[in-house]
DNA sequence: ATTAGCACTCGAAAGGTTAGAGTGCTAACA
DNA sequence: TGTTAGCACTCTAACCTTTCGAGTGCTAAT
């Protein structure tokens, strides 16, 4: 026994339905269905060659068929149709973003927001990753006597900051001079990039090997692997959703939206993808084995990407979504040119 | 009938033993703890007279008597003892701080942690005001023609930034100047008082008094009415409470959390009193109204000041959360000294 | 190949019963 | 006069039982 179209178009309406209800579906309701004109019977038949297939399975012999993860995995690879988002979404999400634009942050923090609530489900954005980011300017601030505060800002707006030892002593003007070089020598690059210039500005800076040493140490180390700061938007979402009816299940989600340790790797996994969809157990995470995971990158300035990403049930609305987060990346990426 | 010493007694054992179990309590229970000498009958009777005071209330006729709000007041008041906190306890808030010191906002996060960890419940930690923090330096950095990012390093090493309009064709030089300037005239002084340095500015800095002019534009309105970052740690840890046992609530306790608007006034009225106990409806939030709010400042530098705060159900532990909101308080300021 | 018909299954909802924790009242007691 | 034992009463939570209906698989007819 194999796949045909036949079985195709009822596991598409099957999977269809369940997303939408969340309840078990039956023979007579896919019969029903507009564009479907089997009796419940040829219906069940199929049901039960899906079943066998590994597509659908069934909570208990009277109930109806519930979609598989396979069944997912099929669905967004080839059945699911994207429909293009609604005026009345790509609004929304522009009332969201309509604000102060640059603030690399607050536009993070309400990308967040926007996906959430459009969605209805939980969204998570990661701030562009480190190494990806164009070094624009390097400025060391005196703090006290003995540290300085390190400011660097890349394209995009985007501002890092890092407290690094100096030598004591160091005068404010001498910091003023280094930052003028660093930013001359570093500029341009990628904090990825710029270990190949460090014999040159060694070479210009001799007589502050020491302070220089220290400047790049935290460069190289603190800086660029401080993890991203992930922003969850819409965490309670997901308890509205009767996937989530048991406490104890709701806890445990939530208490994974707390923990960047674990939400780390897990939009890690997703990589530079485009799009990236993780079904079930796709994802590494056992607490999240019934949800799924759908990311999408988005640009910001040249060449450094960040990562959006929508937390649902498994039985989310893929096609939905998608969408929602394709709009999203380019919405973003259009409010934070490279401010060149 | 009034209150009298035995009242007082039956009361604090009565909310002592409700804080712990979460269910009615009833005569026998009272009767049977240590300390307490009187029969069920006895018990039985004041407990209707502290119901007729409206301390108690009784949930239905045959369970036992819950505390009022009324009640929680009194006891916080007058009834409840705080103990010192458990080595355990101290150790525990002390490695969740032992950390890289003098990042504020990562001593911020722990600091949110450790108290949502301790406690079992959820932790609000507002970053120092605005107002009251001191400023030590202005940076002006440049970023791209017409745009530079103004850098304020405020006494406890809290950093703060905005975007500035600067006219074209400023260059780097001019704005160190400029920065230098600044340092000079407002270094010492806290956002609040810088205003009446205004006047001084302007005379030293006539030939850039556009420059100038929105510089402190920003720091005096964009900088000053940001409002503070609140962090939340633990807000999963309510859903363990029996009194969260019905997810429409948990609902909506979780959404209050993620909506800095809502949170944000609730913090502003505790004020800054050194504790400040909000108890159920005596917060403004009618979603938390069986919530309550305790809340401490702690000190960074000379004179700004931040607030903890633990929100947990109304029949929280408001003893033991005290004793940890003071250690707590006394260990971010020992971790953020006026790095001077 | 499709479908009508039918017996069967199983969970969710509704109703009924019971057990026990707690009460208030009364009367006895120190 | 304050305290307490005793008792009838109340009310919920927990457990059973029954019923209802949605859904199935199989068989026989189309």
């Amino acid at each position: 026994m194999h796949m045909d179209d036949r079985k195709f178009m009822i596991l598409r309406t099957i999977i269809d339905d369940y997303i939408s209800t969340a309840v078990p579906v039956g023979s007579r309701t896919i019969s029903r269905k507009h564009g479907v004109g089997f009796s419940p019977a040829t219906i069940r038949n199929e049901m039960s060659d899906l079943e066998e297939l590994g597509y659908l399975a069934q909570p208990h012999t009277s109930a109806g068929r519930v979609p598989s993860a396979k069944a997912y995995r099929l669905y967004v690879d080839q059945l699911m149709r994207v429909h293009k988002l609604s005026e009345l979404d790509m609004r929304r999400i522009n009332d969201h973003l309509k604000m102060r634009v640059g603030e690399v942050e607050e536009v993070i923090r309400c990308a967040a927001q926007a996906l959430s609530d459009v969605t209805n489900y939980t969204a998570l954005v990661v701030a562009p990753h480190a190494d990806s980011l164009r070094i624009k300017r390097v400025q060391l601030i005196p703090v006290t006597d003995g540290s300085a505060l390190m400011i660097i800002v890349t394209s995009g707006g985007l501002v890092k900051d890092a407290t690094v030892r100096v030598p004591e002593g160091v005068k404010s003007d001498l910091l003023y001079r280094i930052s003028e070089m660093l930013t001359d020598q570093l500029g341009g690059l990628t904090l990825g990039e710029m270990r190949g210039r460090f014999a040159l500005l060694f070479r210009d800076l001799k007589e502050h090997r020491r302070l220089l040493a220290s400047v790049l140490d935290v460069m190289e180390n603190r800086l660029r692997e401080k993890p991203e700061e992930i922003t969850v938007g819409g965490g309670s979402n997901l308890l509205a959703y009767p996937e989530y009816a048991d406490i104890e299940k709701a806890r445990t989600f939530l208490s994974v939206l707390e923990s960047r340790e674990k939400l780390y790797p897990l939009l890690r996994q997703a990589g530079s993808m485009e799009f990236s969809i993780r079904i079930g157990p796709e994802n590494q995470l056992p607490e999240l084995s019934d949800c799924s995971l759908v990311t999408a990158v988005y640009r910001v300035g040249t060449g450094s990407t960040g990562t959006l990403g929508i937390l649902g049930p498994t039985r989310m609305d893929y096609g939905r979504v998608i969408s929602v987060l394709d709009f999203m990346g380019k919405a973003i990426s259009t409010l934070l040119p490279d401010s060149e």
